[in-house]
Order: structure tokens, then C-alpha cells, then sequence
DNA sequence: CCCGTTTGGCTAATGCCACTAGCTTTTAGC
DNA sequence: GCTAAAAGCTAGTGGCATTAGCCAAACGGG
């Protein structure tokens, strides 16, 4: 029996490119091994388990995501940034759909898991974005959630299906981008929790 | 053996409060028949399966969800009815993260799919809700979408433990719905995309 | 009130999937 | 070349959803 040659990288990838395919909830080991040309126990000599992969995914889903936003942001700034941003991540989140089911569904296991530094990259790529618009601090962890959770519920949203209206998504979220860009470039004072 | 007066109706009732409790993708037959005093099979003799009975949660969850909003902003109108709509959705995936994950990975079956109604309601109530801020007939699809994006973005990362940084999540949430009052109550006439 | 039918429990079995044990062959270092 | 680690394999084990088929409980018409 000849070797695969793999390694806990390339089953990593393998899965990523088959999570893709058949969504996050139907990955399975016989299919990964299938698709490898090797049988499911072998997987094991690579990965600790299915939880471990689907990790190992998520990781690397974070990684490229933060890379791609900052690779669309650099050089732009203001409603410019953020338009590329966003559409980065909405074109990442579309064309690999499981992957970022994987990086949503994972949970940091501990104080050294890879997977706080690859999300760490991800909000640092929209804070620098957001540090054109000249936010107050108090301001900016505020807007950086909202920012997320617009981009993320938006995505989620779209990769479900959940936009059955036949008006454009496109439109709709060109509309978004010139709405939130508009509300951070007026800094209403009066937004500022009282405590 | 005597009967244990299960229903449709009631072993639904009954996985919606497991679901809530251990979490969407732990629910398991085995678990809901022991609560229910059961044997696993006897449920199939009142659900089709597993499928079915996500299926039904998440139309029961769409349903209660709708009504919170509903009564909520009932008699309201403006940035009060927005505050008060937002806030019985957030309280509602808190206190119910299990229904609410049935709801979002249900996919509608067919025509008269009881889902499609449901979800229709929780659509009407926001409409409804954004009438009050008089927008223009092409920017309440936008906005009623960008609505969506955000509480369900919102929603979603606070259930998974997303916000991490210790500000105050309740102060984001007042914020955010403060930058989405003040952007529908401006009007900006350029939002609308061009053709 | 009784009997046939429907309903709702049950046990037993199937099949899929993740994972483990333990064996064998390949490969790499010396 | 020899030794040992690494990477494949076959053969289980156990948990899960689901189905088949049996039997008792409720129920309705005579």
C-alpha cells in the first residue's frame, strides 16, 4: 500500500475545499477519506478527530478572511474602505460558505488556540478601516460591533437564502454600505450610552 | 403500559424547551423521548422525525418570535417602536437561542409550507414598524433588509459568546439602534442605487 | 355493554457514522 | 542495511436515527 502523503495541513485544506461543496453540517470523515483516496481511520493518523478539523478549518477560514479584507482595504480609506471591505467579506462568505459556518461555529478552547490571533486579525483589519472615519474612542467599539454584526447578519442571511424579495441584493447592500457610511461620518453626539 | 398523552403539538412544546436548554445541534431523540417519559421510537409515532421536528420548532419559534415583536412596538411608532422591537428580539434569542437556531437553519419545504407565513409575520412586524419613519417605497425593502442584517447579526454573535472585549454589550445595542434612528429619520436621498 | 378498529406505546433490528485497537508496510535517520 | 517512527490498513465498538412488527389501550357504533 503506497503512501497519500498527507499531513494535517493538506487533510485541513481537503476539508475546507469539501465543506464548501456540501455545506458545514455535512461534512463527514467518509467523505473526507473518500475524496483523499484513502479510508476513514487513516484521517486519524493526521487530525485528532471531526472537532479538531472542523477547528483547524475555522482557523484557516478567519485567517484568509481577515487577509482578504485587508488586502481590499489597503490603500483606500473612508466610504471607499469600506465599500472594499465589505465586499471582500461578502464575496469570501459566498464562495466559501462552509468555511465560515466553521469559523462561526468554533469556540476558542483555550489562552493559546490559534483561533484567538486569526480572529484577532479580522476585528484589527476593521478597526484600522474604521480609524478613517475619526471616531470618538468611546465610539469605536460601538461601531466596530455594529459593523460586524451588519456584515455577518447580512451574509448569514444571504447564504441562507433568506432575501426572497426579488428586489436586488446587490442594491440592498450598496444601500447599507452608503447608509452606515453616512451615520459614521455625521458622529452624532447624542449616541453616547448614559450611565 | 399506560399512555402518556403526547401530541404533535406536545412533543414540539417539549424539544423547544430541551433545544433551549443543550443547544440546537445537541438535540437528539434519545434525549427528548427520556424527558418525555418515552421510548425513543414511540415519538415517531407523532413526529416524522428529527427533521420534522426541527422544522416545527422552528415555525413555532418564528410565530413567537413575530408576536414579541408585535406587541412590543404595539402602539409605539418611531425610535421608540424600533427600541422596543429590538429589544424583545434580542431578549427573545437569549432566552430561546435553541428555537431561534431551528428558525434559522429551516429551510422552507414548498408552497404551503406553514414556515412561510410564519417568517412572513415577523416581516410584517418589522415593516410595519418602519412605516412609522415615512421612508421612500424603494428604500423600505433596504432598510427593512439592513434591519434584519443587523439585529440578526447582533443576535447571533452575542449567543456565541462573540463580543469579547468587556465594554458593555447593552451599550452597543442602545448605540447601534441610536445610529439606525438617526440614518432612517435623515432621509439621505443619495442611498438610492443607481441604474 | 361489547367488539372491531385505530392509536400509541413497546422491543428488536438495521445502518450509518465517529472513533479505537492493533497489525503491517513504508520511509527516514544513522 | 537496520531500526524506529510514521502512515496506511482491517476489524471492531458504541451511539445515533430510523424502521418493522407486536400488543395493549382507548374509542365508537351496534
Amino acid at each position: 500500500m503506497p503512501r497519500a502523503g498527507l499531513s494535517p495541513a493538506s487533510v485541513t485544506e481537503a476539508a475546507a475545499a469539501l465543506i464548501d461543496e456540501i455545506g458545514f453540517e455535512n461534512l463527514s470523515m467518509g467523505l473526507l477519506a473518500e475524496r483523499l483516496g484513502v479510508k476513514t481511520p487513516s484521517l486519524y493518523k493526521h487530525v485528532a478527530g471531526q472537532a479538531d478539523l472542523a477547528h483547524r478549518i475555522a482557523v484557516m477560514a478567519m485567517i484568509e478572511l481577515a487577509d482578504a479584507i485587508r488586502d481590499a482595504t489597503q490603500g483606500r480609506s473612508g466610504k471607499e474602505a469600506l465599500v472594499a471591505g465589505a465586499h471582500a467579506m461578502r464575496t469570501y462568505v459566498l464562495e466559501h460558505p462552509g468555511r465560515y459556518a466553521a469559523g462561526n461555529a468554533a469556540i476558542v478552547t483555550g489562552p493559546d488556540d490559534p483561533l484567538v490571533p486569526a480572529i484577532g486579525r479580522v476585528l484589527a483589519s476593521w478597526t484600522a478601516m474604521l480609524h478613517g472615519y475619526r471616531l470618538d474612542r468611546d465610539q469605536e467599539i460601538h461601531a466596530l460591533r455594529m459593523l460586524r454584526s451588519i456584515l455577518h447578519g447580512f451574509s448569514a442571511l444571504e447564504a441562507a437564502g433568506g432575501f426572497q424579495i426579488d428586489t436586488d441584493v446587490d442594491d440592498s447592500f450598496t444601500w447599507m454600505l452608503g447608509f452606515i457610511d453616512q451615520g459614521l461620518k455625521a458622529k452624532w453626539p447624542d449616541l453616547i450610552p448614559a450611565h
